[in-house]
DNA sequence: ACAGGAGTCAAAG
DNA sequence: CTTTGACTCCTGT
């Protein structure tokens, strides 16, 4: 099944199949027709913090990359990890976390929105604006929720 | 075998 | 503060 939402002045395409594996997710800046998941489009829309039961092609890979992608499904919402943090505990070195990062088929799914350079906020395709977006929804939400229940840190 | 990358750190200008 | 170089190591060709 595939399709696409809109979120700012993009449209996000995703494909996936009846297990709940996605196999794509891009940004496109024109509607590919058909639905999406309900959880997919109400993270997009800040009703949600987890993408449960969406689980990436990637989650099983026996790669070198597939070991960080592991790692960087692990960074809570709302929350960043630095290229290095994600090396050490990968058992590799940040560009290779960068790699991983630019080759990854399913963005937002493994949040790799959450991995910011040691100094500013790294990279992202096609467009850096979009991580941007992406941080500053979770930032608001994040603070929407733990005000709610008095939980500030 | 080789070039290059969504990084990091230290040293130098 | 900006630039440069060394370092690192995985992937595609």
């Amino acid at each position: 099944m595939e399709g696409s939402i809109r979120f700012g002045l993009w449209f996000v395409y995703i494909s996936w199949n009846l297990d709940n594996v996605v196999s794509k997710i891009r940004f496109v800046k024109q509607s590919v027709p058909g639905p999406v998941p309900v959880s997919f489009s109400q993270y997009l829309a800040g009703k949600k913090t987890s993408l449960s039961p969406l689980k990436s092609i990637h989650e099983t890979d026996e790669t070198t990359f597939g070991q960080i992608y592991r790692q960087v499904l692990k960074i809570p919402y709302g929350e960043t990890r630095t290229y290095g943090e994600i090396a050490k505990i990968a058992g590799t070195v940040p560009r290779v976390v960068g790699m991983a990062m630019k080759r990854n088929m399913t963005p937002i799914l493994i949040p790799c929105h959450r991995v910011v350079a040691i100094k500013g906020l790294g990279g992202y395709s096609p467009d850096i604006s979009i991580k941007k977006d992406l941080l500053d929804l979770e930032a608001r939400i994040r603070k929407k929720n733990s005000a709610a229940k008095f939980q500030d840190d």
